[in-house]
DNA sequence: AGTTGACACGAACAGATGTTCGAGACTATA
DNA sequence: TATAGTCTCGAACATCTGTTCGTGTCAACT
C-alpha cells in the first residue's frame, strides 16, 4: 500500500492538533487555510484518501464532520492531579489514601507530557507554603506533583520528613555509607548530612507547577 | 441569582450528552430538534443564558461553535504553547512573530486554568538554559510560559534585556523614579537598579513548567 | 507517443448553520 | 392597572460549509 503523502500526513497532524486546542474539529476551509491549501477540493479529495485509509471518518453534508479513528480527541488529555494540602517546612507531609477522582476539593490539570514517563495513578499534588524550598527553587505558591514513594535512586528528588528536626524538605537523596546527603537543587547551597534513620522518604518529586499571577 | 430553567439545563445535558457521543458539538438546529423546541431562537435565547451563566462558551458565527466550560468533555481543552527557543543569561530573548499552529517544532500542553486569567493567544514558552535565572526560582531545563508584552505593571515579573549588560533576566519590575528597580524572586537576594533606557521588556512571565525527570 | 492515475486548482453551487427581528404570552412588581 | 422582564415563536436573512465540476500538470506505464 502507498505510503501517506505529505501534504495528507500534514492534514492528519492539523486535524489532531486542532481538535485538541479547540472543543470542535476543524471545517475544510480552516484546514486550507491553515496549511496554506489553495483549494477547499483539494482538501476534500485528501480527506477522501484519509478516509479510505482509515484514519479519519467523514460525516456527510454536516458541518465539522470529520472525526479522527483511534485517536484521542478534545480534551481527552488532560490529566488531574489531586491537591491534598500544602507542604511547608514545618509540617509534616500530607500523604493520600487511596483517592478516587473526586475524593478531593481542588486539582490541578496538566497535559500527560509533562509527567514524563510517570503513570497518573500515585500522583498526588501539594501546595507550597512559604519559601523554605526556595533551596530546591520552588516559590511560596507554587504545586509540587509527587509520586507516592518510601524509597528513591540516588539523584532523585524527594520529599522528606527529617524526624530529629520535625522538618520537610526537598532535595536530592544520595546514600553515602551509613548516612545520607541531601543535596540542594540550588547547586550554589551547601547539602544535609544526616542518619539514614532520621530521614522519612515521603514522594518522588515529578514536577512543579507555577500558578499564574 | 436565578436558577437555570427546566429548560436550560435540558440543554446544557443535551449538549454535554451529544458531545460525549459524538466527536463535535451539536448545532442550534441539532438542540432544537433533539428537544422538540419550534424555533433556533429560543435555542439562542437560552444558551445566551447559559453562556451568561458560564456555564458555556460561544464563538460567534462559526458552526458548532458551542464550548462546555469545566466539564470532563469539551471545556477543559488542552492549550498548546509553542516553545520558540532558549533563553539564557547572554542571549536575546527569542520572541515569536506570527506563529501559526505548525511554526513551530515543540510546545508544552498545559490545562486551561494553569493560564489564571490570560488567554492563550499571546503567549510563547521558551525553554531556560543554564542556572542564571535560579535567582527567579526557575532552574535549568524548565519552560517558562511569557507574555508577549513591551510594557508592563510594577511589580510583575518579565523578561527583559539588558542592553548595557548584554543580558537577559526575569524579575520583578519597578519603575522608580528615573530608575528601574528589578526585583529577584527569592527575597534573599539583592535588586538590581538601572536606568530605563538600559531595559527591553520582551514579556510578561504568566508562568513556569519544571519538566520532570 | 499515448494513456492512465495521482494530485492540484479555481469556481460555482446547494445546503447547513447562526443570528436577528418583530410580535405575543405570561409572571412579577410597583 | 400599568409596566418590565422573561421566555417563546415564526420567519427571514447572511454567512458558513461541504460538495461537485471541469481543467491542468506530472510521473509511471505500455
Amino acid at each position: 500500500m502507498k505510503p501517506l503523502t505529505r501534504r495528507q500526513q500534514a492534514i492528519l497532524s492539523f486535524i489532531e492538533d486542532f481538535s485538541v486546542t479547540h472543543s470542535y474539529p476543524p471545517t475544510i476551509r480552516e484546514i486550507q487555510e491553515g496549511l496554506g491549501i489553495s483549494s477547499t477540493s483539494v482538501v476534500d479529495y485528501n480527506l477522501k484518501v484519509l478516509e479510505q485509509r482509515d484514519e479519519i471518518h467523514r460525516n456527510r453534508n454536516i458541518s465539522r464532520g470529520i472525526e479522527l479513528v483511534n485517536r484521542p480527541t478534545g480534551g481527552n488529555n488532560l490529566v488531574q492531579i489531586p491537591i491534598v494540602g500544602q507542604i511547608a517546612a514545618g509540617q509534616p507531609i500530607h500523604v493520600p489514601g487511596d483517592i478516587g477522582p473526586h475524593g478531593y476539593d481542588e486539582a490541578v490539570e496538566i497535559g500527560p507530557e509533562m509527567l514524563g514517563s510517570h503513570k497518573s495513578d500515585g500522583l498526588f499534588a501539594l501546595r507550597v507554603k512559604g519559601h523554605s524550598m526556595v533551596d530546591a527553587l520552588i516559590n511560596d505558591g507554587d504545586v509540587v506533583i509527587l509520586k507516592e514513594q518510601r524509597v528513591c535512586e540516588n539523584g532523585e528528588t524527594v520529599a522528606v520528613w527529617l524526624i530529629d528536626e520535625s522538618e520537610t524538605t526537598l532535595k536530592r537523596f544520595y546514600l553515602e555509607g551509613e548516612q545520607v546527603r541531601l543535596q540542594p537543587e540550588n547547586v550554589t547551597m551547601e547539602p544535609i548530612y544526616t542518619r539514614t534513620e532520621n530521614v522519612e522518604i515521603k514522594g518522588k518529586l515529578v514536577t512543579v507547577i507555577r500558578p499564574p499571577r
